[in-house]
DNA sequence: ATTTCATTTCGGTAACTGACGAAATATAGT
DNA sequence: ACTATATTTCGTCAGTTACCGAAATGAAAT
């Protein structure tokens, strides 16, 4: 059984999963926002999801057609508690992740959702 | 080319290299010492010691015979740092560690090693 | 200089991870 | 009930990781 803390730093140790949490962090997103922001295939970024939200990271809230991703903003773990509350130290806002946060602006469910 | 955060949360993310960090907590140590306290070959704590190394959690020093292992005294990443001073908050002391920590005080290398 | 011994590097293997597309599931609107 | 669509699960594949033992390296002591 692996355990707690192994998989709080499993979940850090991936950049796309980095850059989830990052993204996250400007405002709820679902899968195929997701998607679209990382170029990656709806099955991948649901397997990213999966190991965030089992780590402790965030949660998850269906909402009509669309599953709301979202930072958890009631984590148990401290550590979890203290990586989130400083997320901007643990992962710095480099080019890379302000580039994303400008993407995420421009995203629209309704419109990228589907293709 | 893999990024310092990645690097580091890799370098967390391995239970064998948690145990080790916590290990050099108590005191210096040398490869084999490692090698008696996990159970593992000598050439995989080697592997273990050099992804510590590079994510910049220990620093080696050569001493005779032996290359003594330790908690990096002046780390330069503020992560680095902000782990090290709080390793008991991220690693807490559970049962094995505890363990770990009786047999490292019987951990002789001038019996150990070479055998 | 040669031998000894701690450590690292190398070559290989088994298990894990991150990725994909296709199939299955679930919800909304017709 | 049927269809459309968002998401998850499944099977698979390539690349990475953790491990080992053997060979290579390097420093100490004879």
């Amino acid at each position: 059984m692996i355990e707690d803390k192994t998989r709080i730093f499993k979940a850090l140790s991936d950049p796309n999963r980095q850059r989830i949490l990052k993204a996250l962090q400007t405002r709820v997103l679902c899968v195929c926002e997701i998607r679209e922001l990382l170029n990656l295939a709806n099955s991948t970024v649901s397997q990213h999801l999966t190991l965030l939200k089992e780590a402790g990271f965030i949660i998850e809230e269906k909402n009509g057609k669309w599953v709301d991703y979202m930072i958890n903003p009631k984590p148990s773990d401290p550590r979890i508690k203290s990586v989130l509350s400083k997320l901007d130290f643990w992962i710095s806002d480099e080019k890379s992740i302000m580039e994303d946060r400008k993407k995420i602006m421009s995203l629209d469910r309704n419109i990228i959702c589907g293709t």
